[in-house]
RNA sequence: GGGUGGUUAGUUCAGCUGGCAGAGCGCCACGUUGACAUCGUGGAGGUCGUUGGUUCGAGUCCAAUACCACCCACCA
């Protein structure tokens, strides 16, 4: 027994209550099968403990809709949740919290602290998952993974040692970058360059033995302590004598040398430069090529060290400004200037970064960059736009190796073990008791855990059971489509890409959706400290879900930023409840017992096969939309359709019908009504996924919930272009007398009477067949169809139309020198028209040389307007012959 | 220093392979006709940043250029 829609649609009455259903019956849950084919997207896992923004809602519509396209085309579509233990964070803000308990993590110890650390994942991490649910995503919770849990820590361990074993892994001691508040190195992908005013000392570098000096300029005075040369450009000079001499290092008067190194460019600074081996990149470079040794300076908080003598304890900032005045009054510091340059900070936590060299553990990138390479060279591997295929090239061209220690406990402990005796560095799968050297029991695994990217980098696997050779992994892997922000390509896609290539043998995902920024209204980004984020979830509240939901997938582009306005979510909120509302007419207009015809019962009439034809057209247009991504647009086309050609026209045609005795017709009008509506339904369940599932088990005739059932496809036995076309003509004449009602302000309720005077037969019967149209779209009370010859007075008004005139008895209403006005203004408009034609027909390129349906096109039109033209002059000659008479 | 994207109606944006410029919102006028005022009907509003080029034909392709935004980069 169906139960009528309520009257008004409010989404809260039933989202919430269908996704329970959708998720209980097993419909997210695909089955390994092989007599279909898989359709795969691993969800990129939000952080555990995050909470909804507008960038998930963008990414997981995205996704969604993916995925209910693709299973209700007949897939066994998998879209694998998850999130991500997101270590540095995690751990950061566990930190915080034992800091408002007065406790530290090392009086707590590791163990503790990872307890801590589980139940704060416990507590915050339910929430993602549940707000993601009310964005109504169909993705397979039973499949749900997080990325510390047990097997994906084992999956990380064989990454780690597969790639160790294959010389891929190293550990060394290089220049990484050191964030001071987070206290653990982070990767060069982790460090944000931001320009920043800062200034630059020039400093004057006494030479031994000698009543000379030698000036360098830094920006960063207070690492001189850990000096170890002066480097000059072998090709200076300038500075020629100098090499081979020594320096004295002003406030430690340390001896340091001056060498040569192709490296310094000679018209920057001074052209002299301070080498500071263990405190930036490329001295670190050059004090290897010298043999210069390292010194460090800074201790771990970014404060000088025992190394800088009587500034031990200085924070480096205090400590620069301290070592400038001390060089200034003992005469070492010539000048300061002001000086911009970019210099990087912490991703997380905006820290100034600092260069400093550390024993750590890293990939080697370069081999395993070059597959990467290929893959999107081959085209195994888009992007989409794909555009952003460059900006992945150009990443794995100058690719550096990538520092995946981390001196954090919230992680994957390294698979590292040291023998205390003997020193051996042992990396194993399994944890290692005993040294396979000395023998020793004295084992000690590696503190440090991996950069997180480092696990999420093998989610496209991992997750489906890698390295065990599971069914689900058999046969879900590859995946198909990775949906992903533009601002994850170095930290996540890479990396996945490339451990794939490696370990699985071929790429995790063909196809690479990138999504923009969602901006507030002003084109803002949407950050916690602006405090300009809008909530999806108070969104969803107040409009729903599938509002939401539509205005994130339209009107933008893939890949492009977008603003968000909450106008738009209110248009597409007041779309859905259109649609509410017209299946609600429907089923007012279904008898309780109503079955719908057969194709060969039906008796269409051409209403019915204009939006038959229509609907057929629509629905290759928004496959091939959706299969190329193009979301955005197969969403405007469904939205015109649904509005425009089922609403606003055939909604309305069709209503005399409904209110009629007829048996077949009224039937016939019934069974289009709801055949069209449950194809538009399946449209656009993707993207409205709950109210269109809502309408739908209300309608008569469902076998299966929508989610599940058959995607549309083209009936070509439904296509009727000539009917097609007729309505077409009605529709122009219809919208031409509303408009000269309009114009007139001749009121609604006033209906009139249409005097046709059609050109042939053809239009003579396509305008009786369809009378029943103006009058009641057209306001007409009567219909009349009168013979070429027959002249009106100024008490009509004329509308001419293609192949017809349409005349209507407004006698009051008509002033007859506006009406001469009207008619003559549109015929300049169509003798300029015609004049347009004329010009591009006379063009002998265009005739030789354009296609020749484009030229017919224009020929037609040449005759169309040269009739329409010829009618019109004919008006006007009638109205101004009266006017001259009355005179 | 290198690279990418944007520049189209008052506003926010679409516009796929070149063939008389589109939508939402806003605005103006009319209208509560038995799905819907979260509505209907009609309307106003654009030299598609600028300059060249290719072409019968350019918002669309090419080359410059301006402005805005973003990304990458070890010149201290």
């Amino acid at each position: 027994m169906r139960e009528n829609l309520p009257k008004n649609y409010n989404p809260k009455e039933f989202e919430e209550k269908l996704y329970e259903y959708w998720n209980e019956n097993g419909y997210f849950t695909p089955k390994v099968d092989n007599s279909k084919k898989p359709y795969t997207i691993m969800m990129p896992p939000p952080n555990v403990t995050g909470t909804l923004h507008m960038g998930h809602a963008l990414n997981n519509t995205i996704q969604d809709i993916l995925i209910r396209y693709k299973r209700m085309q007949g897939f066994e579509a998998l879209w694998l949740p998850g999130t991500d233990h997101a270590s540095i964070s995690t751990e950061a803000k566990v930190v915080e919290k034992l800091k408002s308990e007065g406790k530290s993590k090392e009086e707590l110890g590791r163990e503790k602290f990872l307890e801590e650390s589980w139940e704060w994942t416990k507590v915050y991490g339910g929430r993602i998952k549940n707000q993601l649910k009310k964005l109504g995503v169909s993705c397979d919770w039973s499949r749900e993974r997080f990325t510390l849990d047990e097997h994906m820590n084992k999956a990380v361990t064989e990454m780690f040692v597969r790639l160790y074993e294959k010389g891929l892994i190293y550990r060394g001691d290089r220049i990484i970058n050191w964030c001071p508040n987070c206290h653990t190195a982070i990767s060069d992908a982790e460090v944000e360059h931001e320009d920043t005013h800062r200034y630059m000392y020039y400093i004057r570098y006494p030479l031994k033995d000698e009543n000379d000096g030698i000036i360098i300029a830094t920006t960063r005075p207070e690492t001189m302590f850990g000096d170890l040369a002066i480097a000059v450009n072998p090709n200076d000079e300038r500075y020629k004598e100098y090499i081979g001499k020594t320096a004295i290092l002003p406030l430690s008067n340390r001896e340091i040398p001056i060498i040569a190194d192709e490296y310094v460019e000679m018209d920057f600074g001074t052209g002299a430069l301070k080498i500071t081996p263990s405190h930036d990149p490329n001295d670190f470079e050059v004090g290897e090529r010298h043999n210069l040794g390292h010194l460090i300076v800074l201790d771990e908080d970014a404060r000088i060290n025992e190394n800088g003598g009587i500034y031990k304890g200085l924070d480096r900032f205090d400590a620069r400004k301290k070592v400038a005045e001390d060089l200034k009054e003992q005469g070492y510091l010539i000048d300061i200037k002001e000086y911009e340059n970019a210099v990087g900070h912490c991703e997380r936590c905006k820290t100034v970064i600092e260069p400093i060299i550390s024993k750590q553990w890293f990939v080697k990138m370069e081999p395993l960059a070059k597959p990467a390479i290929d893959a999107y060279n081959n085209g195994e591997l888009k992007f989409i736009p794909d555009r952003f295929g460059k900006v992945y090239l150009h990443w794995l061209e100058n690719i550096r190796d990538w520092c995946i220690s981390r001196q954090l406990w919230w992680g994957h402990r390294l698979p590292v073990y040291y023998c205390e005796s003997c020193g051996e560095v042992i990396v194993s799968r399994d944890e290692v008791e005993k040294c396979n050297v000395c023998g020793s029991y004295n084992i000690k695994q590696d503190t440090d855990t991996l950069d997180t990217w480092f696990s999420s980098g093998l989610w496209p696997f991992s997750t489906l059971g890698w390295p065990d050779k599971t069914p689900d992994l058999e046969y879900f892997f590859p995946t198909d489509t990775l949906v992903t922000g533009y601002d994850i390509i170095f930290f996540w896609v890479i990396r996945m890409v490339v451990t794939s290539l490696s370990e699985m043998g071929e790429v995790p995902f063909k196809d690479v959706f990138l999504t923009g920024l969602v901006r507030d209204s002003q084109g803002r980004k949407m950050s916690k400290s602006l405090g300009n984020g809008i909530d999806p979830l108070e969104i969803i509240d107040e409009y729903g879900a599938d509002a939401l939901r539509f205005t994130l997938v339209t009107g933008n582009s893939p890949g492009n930023d977008m603003r968000f306005y909450i106008e738009r979510v209110e248009a597409n909120r007041n779309f859905a409840n259109k649609l509410w509302n017209a299946s609600r007419f429907l089923l007012m207009n279904l008898e309780e017992n109503f079955s719908s015809l057969s194709d060969e019962e039906m008796e269409l009439v051409d209403e019915d096969k204009w939006i038959l034809t229509k609907l057929n057209e629509i629905i290759p247009q928004i496959n091939d939309n959706l299969d190329k991504y193009e979301l955005g647009l197969a969403a405007e086309k469904i939205y015109n359709f649904l509005w425009e050609d089922y609403c606003d026209w055939y909604i309305e045609m069709v209503k005399t019908r409904l209110y009629g005795e007829d048996g077949l017709n009224k039937k016939t009008a019934q069974t289009v009504l709801l055949r069209v509506l449950k194809e538009i339904l399946k449209l656009l369940h993707p993207f409205m996924p709950f109210i269109t599932e809502e309408i739908w088990q209300h309608l008569p005739e469902t076998e299966k919930p929508l989610i599940i059932e058959n995607w549309p496809i083209k009936n070509d036995n439904m296509v009727f272009e000539r009917e097609k076309e007729e309505i077409d003509y009605i529709k122009t004449a219809i919208k031409a007398i509303r408009n000269i009602r309009s114009e007139m302000n001749v009121p609604m309720s006033k209906k009139s009477k249409l005097i046709f005077v059609p050109d042939n037969e053809e239009i003579k019967e396509t305008i009786l067949k369809n009378s029943r149209k103006f009058i009641t779209l057209a306001s007409a009370e009567d219909l009349e169809i009168e013979n070429k010859n027959i002249k009106f007075g100024t008490d009509y008004v004329s509308i001419v139309l293609e192949k017809c005139e349409v005349y209507m008895p407004l006698k009051d209403l008509i002033d007859i020198t506006k009406e001469i006005e009207r008619l003559d203004k549109e015929r300049l408009r169509l003798e300029d028209e015609i004049n347009r034609v004329d010009k591009k027909l006379a063009n002998e390129g265009f005739v030789s040389k354009a296609p020749k349906n484009i030229i017919d096109e224009e020929k037609q039109k040449k005759i169309k307007y040269t009739q329409m033209l010829e009618s019109v002059k004919d008006r006007l000659k009638i109205l101004q012959n009266i006017v001259e008479e009355d005179k």
